[in-house]
DNA sequence: TCTCTGCTCAC
DNA sequence: CAAGTGAGCAGAGAC
């Protein structure tokens, strides 16, 4: 395949790498790169990676796609070359003191465990764990094994034992410490470039199949947030200097927004309309009660449900995810299509499309084939039908929010700010603002990220905006 | 050194 | 059978 082809359909590395090596061989390394050049080293790149795009449109079929192709993604190779340059700043210290940290509680983790199970092992090998817990110990005589045939240890597997044993819980925390400690925490560090003392990721614009971005080299798509020891590694993403700030922005329930704007079903646009919370008017809509009678343990199944249906989940599946029974899940999923007839609809409608077209699109018109849509195969099957519900929906926030950065890159260029944005995770996009430009560039932000792509039928889209010391604070 | 597997992080 | 899109780590085994 030749560099071009490669390039645009993502089988190599975008950007960076291939026009200065930032991890080929025996061409320097980005993190040896002049900090006064990179600026120009990303306007030569951004040339070429223009240039060669311009060569393949030919190659592209169909309107939609060119209309893709030249709103969305050629307008945005260079927002993603200076946002690659720019990096953002890493504390290393706050890292070092807190690996010592890690390393201390999972040494603690590991020794417990070994002392209940009173065997000493590989702690961090799936399989030895297996034999301990299921033939060692015999803590669940169905134990289920995974298709290789080892014993299955995964997070979801061990939670549904952790009462009955208290070494799961001590499992789980050697788990969560080690992933942290090895995934971020120790791995940030070593990726700073030496020249610009910051992080530069590497973003890959035609990889993921809908439509969104990927990062790596270090994927800063999936800094942890979750749980709290997992949050404390975003206190070391920070500004620059101290006369910035990190700004954060990311839109409110943006794929929920689509499903009801692209489906019309009447109740979810209406909800979201008159600004209601939308898990809270769904859950008043599926069991039938007014919104403020509705209870914590309802707002919690119908979030879950919302979440499944951009997902194309079933029974079984909302019934694992809320420890319900299928019957109980099917219920509510009954309840759920009757309410809101115009998502089913929706769905049914998409899938029909597919299998006729052997294609879904996007709201720009990006098109995801699917050819396994009429397979004889349930399962294969099965997957591309939710693929086909799914893409839609996931591909048009990542159309959104793509026309919002190259809106959002003209007009701060437009202002003369000197604040750059940074990092894109999504629904969200993270800036490094100069502290008296903050005032100026929120309802920029806000501005450029709501109005990028109108949804139809009226449905608002709302972005929100926080700041502070660092990516923790600003959220 | 490379590849696959299982697991876990994000949206 | 059963919830979509990604990236990266350690273990384990092939070479």
């Amino acid at each position: 395949m030749d560099l071009l082809s490669a390039k645009y359909l993502g089988y190599e590395p975008v950007h960076i790498e291939e026009l200065i090596g930032k991890k080929g061989k025996g061409q320097g390394n980005m993190r040896d790169v002049e900090p006064g050049k990179v600026k120009e080293y990303a306007a030569e790149d951004a040339d070429i990676t223009l240039q060669l795009m311009h060569q393949f449109k030919p190659l592209l079929k169909s309107l939609e796609v060119q209309s893709v192709f030249d709103k969305v993604e050629n307008p945005l190779v260079k927002v993603l070359t200076d946002m690659e340059f720019e990096g953002i700043r890493v504390d290393t210290d706050f890292l070092r003191e807190y690996s010592k940290e890690l390393e201390r509680e999972a040494k603690a983790a590991e020794e417990r465990v070994y002392q209940q199970a009173g065997v000493r092992f590989n702690l961090a090998s799936p399989r030895q764990l297996g034999e301990v817990l299921f033939e060692k110990l015999k803590l669940d005589p169905k134990a289920k094994k995974t298709k290789t045939g080892q014993y299955a240890t995964g997070e979801d597997v061990l939670v549904k034992m952790a009462l009955q044993n208290p070494i799961v819980d001590d499992i789980l925390a050697f788990r969560e410490l080690t992933k942290l400690k090895s995934t971020y925490v120790d791995a940030l560090p070593v990726m700073i470039n030496r020249k610009t003392g910051r992080v530069h990721t590497s973003y890959a614009q035609a990889v993921a199949v809908t439509g969104r971005l990927s990062s790596n080299n270090p994927n800063l798509q999936n800094i942890p947030v979750r749980t709290e020891r997992g949050r404390e590694i975003r206190k070391a993403f920070i500004p620059r200097d101290d006369r910035h700030l990190l700004l954060s922005a990311d839109y409110s329930q943006i794929e929920l927004r689509i499903v009801a704007a692209i489906s019309g079903d009447v109740n979810m646009c209406e909800a979201f309309r008159l600004g209601k919370d939308i898990h809270t008017a769904t859950a008043a809509k599926v069991y039938g009660v007014s919104e403020a009678e509705v209870t914590k343990d309802q707002r919690r199944h119908a979030k879950s449900v919302n979440f499944g249906i951009i997902y194309g989940q079933g029974a079984f599946g909302l019934a694992a995810n809320l420890g319900i029974s299928r019957t109980e899940a099917k219920e509510i999923i009954d309840n759920y299509k009757k309410e809101f007839s115009g998502i089913s609809r929706y769905m049914d409608d998409t899938i029909l499309f597919a299998k006729e077209n052997g294609y879904v699109q996007t709201l720009m018109g990006r098109k995801r084939w699917l050819r396994d849509i009429n397979s004889s195969n349930f399962t294969v099957r099965g997957f591309a039908e939710r693929n086909a519900i799914n893409s839609p929906i996931q591909g048009t926030a990542a159309d959104m929010i793509k026309l919002a950065m190259t809106a959002l890159h003209s007009a701060i260029k437009k202002a003369k700010l000197q604040s750059k944005m940074v990092l894109q995770v999504h629904d969200e996009l993270v800036f490094d603002a100069l502290k008296e430009e903050v005032d100026q560039l929120k309802p920029l932000i806000i501005e450029s990220m709501q109005n990028a792509l109108p949804l139809p039928n009226n449905v608002p889209v709302i972005a929100e905006v926080g700041g502070g010391a660092n990516w923790l604070e600003a959220h």
